[in-house]
RNA sequence: GCGCUCGUAGCUCAGUUGGAUAGAGUGUUGGUUUCCGAAGCCAAAGGUCGUGGGUUCGACUCCCGCCGAGCGCGCCA
């Protein structure tokens, strides 16, 4: 319908004004339905270049409109806008379309290359450091990266969702020294505790799971422990396994899957990294000084250049991120989006300086990073400190047994990722009843009810006569309803799952206030069979937004 | 000090490439069920969109200064 009236002013504007290139057409949907269902601001736009007055152009522009079936009026209104309103029937089309589509409605295509076939892009997401359990901020950003994905797949894209797993740097170090001291019997308190060491009561477990040689598995590893405290190999691999292991429950907690695991160790074990760091020595791009390996991000718009290998001879944290995007990029993904904290922004300029820098085709501004900021945690009126060190710790886990997983997953992705979150888990437990979420699920749960009590084929739905529909929540539910696909759309290139979550915050809104209003199961065949085909569709586009955030959309609460 | 993100109702947050009277939820107040699910609906009240300039037909939106919050600024990851 966009494109169709965005068609219809373009003929117009030709019309008009023939030598005005470039024209961008603006259709939007007025906040208010005194504005009709679609408005232009074109004669606004027009007006400078013509050097005329809007409302005189509005008026030349509606008489060389082309003719439309789908239009029952066009008005001027305000400084020069131009309002369109649809008749009733192609209103109601939204109906079939949503009926017959079912959950492929709101999907598109917009991922496909030019000859209309699917591209690869990968979503990166939580690639949290097996050093401890997950917190809530992994929980964000599994969340906003899960629904990510599933944007991106309804919007035509062949989508990869990847994990990756910094198991080879000075934190691992840290881990196995601090699992070491618990194997040993030495207190987080006690002053031969390494300083930096991990604290949290999981590494007790580890500690004691090591010595009496536990067999861990995690995804394609299986590792026993050795129980020997002096065989540091052992318990370094036995805690990283065990770590894994933990994460992949409090992922499947959360109802997360990934299609692949990278882990920084297999980088240096198959000479990857090694073979990108001569390939940038190669480009020119770095210089020794001060018995270190140096590459010139500044070449690539950082402020300062940056080591790439330290005097002890070992690699900074970019250089394998660098060598790892360099396979991101060799394993086909023409667009890479990386999900994570804003405490790593700084190393989106270094990563994308040592990609120019290899100069292999790789364009400018790629990967794409989403970045979410942090959340706090409120328990008791106070502030719950997220350090792994401390050992005073919200995991994932303890949040979802409290709140939910629907629930939890809802609030983390129903905000913009770039502002700060608040997560008051008291709340989120004691009114859990006030809940967006229970409000988007208890809509699709009435219907499910109506139809239910209806208790016929809902497949007769699909063909019903809809001229009965009119009423004002009925054309402001059509509406909505036919918004759907533009919002999957726009989401999607906002890279925004939040935008979903308030879409169908307003859906559900429709939808209750259309309930109260009316009944369904009436003896007005014709009127019934009409109003439980709006509903039936209804259903359907809650069902299909749910899916996009992860969240499931029960018959029945 | 420099960089990134942000500042909208008492609180938590939306606000679609600059558009018409800035919207929800929650909280407060008052209504609403002989009827398909009241986890609902309807209404009232609540605002100098941090602040001061600028750009233009028009600014919550774009630009600059200032104030305030978070994060980053390491041969840690």
């Amino acid at each position: 319908m966009k494109t169709h009236l965005t068609e219809l002013l373009a003929t117009a504007a030709k019309t008009i004004a023939p030598d005005v290139a470039n024209l961008n057409i603006v259709l939007e949907r007025p906040k208010s339905a005194e504005h009709g269902d679609f408005a232009s601001n074109l004669a606004m736009v027009l007006a400078k270049p013509l050097k005329q007055n809007p409302r005189v152009l509005a008026t030349q522009i509606i008489d060389a409109l082309p003719t439309s079936d789908y239009i029952a009026k066009t008005e001027i209104a305000g400084a020069g806008f131009i309002n369109f309103f649809l008749n009733t029937q192609s209103k109601q089309a939204v109906i079939k379309d949503i009926l017959r589509a079912g959950k492929r409605y709101g999907c598109n295509q917009s991922g496909h290359d030019a000859n209309g076939k699917t591209q690869k892009v990968q979503v990166e997401f939580v690639s949290a450091n097996p050093t401890g359990p997950l917190h809530v901020g992994h929980g964000r950003g599994a969340a906003v990266g899960d629904c990510l994905a599933r944007l991106l797949d309804a919007n035509g894209w062949d989508v990869t969702r990847e994990f990756y797993y910094n198991d080879a740097g000075a934190q691992i170090d840290n881990l196995t020294v601090s699992v070491l001291a618990r194997c040993k019997g030495i207190s987080t308190e006690h002053e031969h505790f390494p300083e930096d060491g991990y604290r949290g009561e999981y590494i007790n477990d580890i500690a004691a799971a090591f010595l009496t040689k536990h067999t861990v598995v995690a995804d394609d590893i299986e590792v026993t422990a050795s129980g020997d405290i002096n065989d540091l190999n052992s318990i370094r691999a036995f805690s990283v396994a065990y770590l894994r292991h933990e994460q992949d429950l409090d992922l499947k907690a959360f109802q997360i899957q990934f299609d692949v695991f990278s882990l920084e160790s297999a980088l240096y074990a198959n000479g990857t990294v090694e073979k990108t760091v001569q390939a940038l020595i190669k480009s020119g791009h770095t210089y020794e000084q001060d018995d270190a390996l140096w590459l010139k991000t500044t070449d690539f718009g950082d402020d300062k250049d940056r080591v790439m290998r330290k005097t002890d001879g070992g690699y900074t944290y970019f250089v394998p991120d660098v060598a790892y995007h360099t396979e991101k990029w060799n394993r086909g993904f023409v667009r890479v989006i990386n999900e994570q904290g804003a405490d790593h922004h700084s190393t989106i300029t270094r990563v994308r300086a040592g990609l120019q820098a290899l100069d292999i085709g790789i364009p400018q501004g790629w990967p794409d990073y989403v970045l979410h900021q942090m959340v706090t945690v409120m328990r008791g009126g106070e502030e719950v400190k997220l350090s792994k060190r401390a050992g005073s710790y919200v995991t994932l886990r303890d949040l979802i047994e409290e709140v939910g997983c629907d629930a939890t997953r809802y609030f983390l992705a129903a905000r913009r990722a770039d502002s700060q979150l608040v997560f008051d888990i008291d709340l989120a437990r004691s009114q859990s009843n006030d809940n967006p979420v229970y409000y988007i699920q208890y809509a699709h749960a009435r219907i499910c009810s109506v139809l239910g009590q209806w208790n016929d084929d809902p497949a007769k739905l699909a063909h019903v006569d809809l001229t009965p529909l009119g009423n004002q929540h009925e054309t402001a539910l059509m509406q909505r309803l036919s918004e759907f696909p533009e919002v999957v759309a726009n989401a999607a290139h906002e890279l925004a799952p939040h935008i979903i979550a308030n879409y169908l915050k307003e859906l559900a809104s429709d939808l209750h206030s259309y309930y109260n209003e009316y009944k369904f199961l009436i003896d007005d065949e014709q009127l019934k069979m009409a109003r439980l085909s709006l509903i039936c569709a209804t259903q359907q586009v809650l069902k299909n937004g749910l899916d996009l955030l992860g969240v499931s959309a029960p018959k029945k609460m």
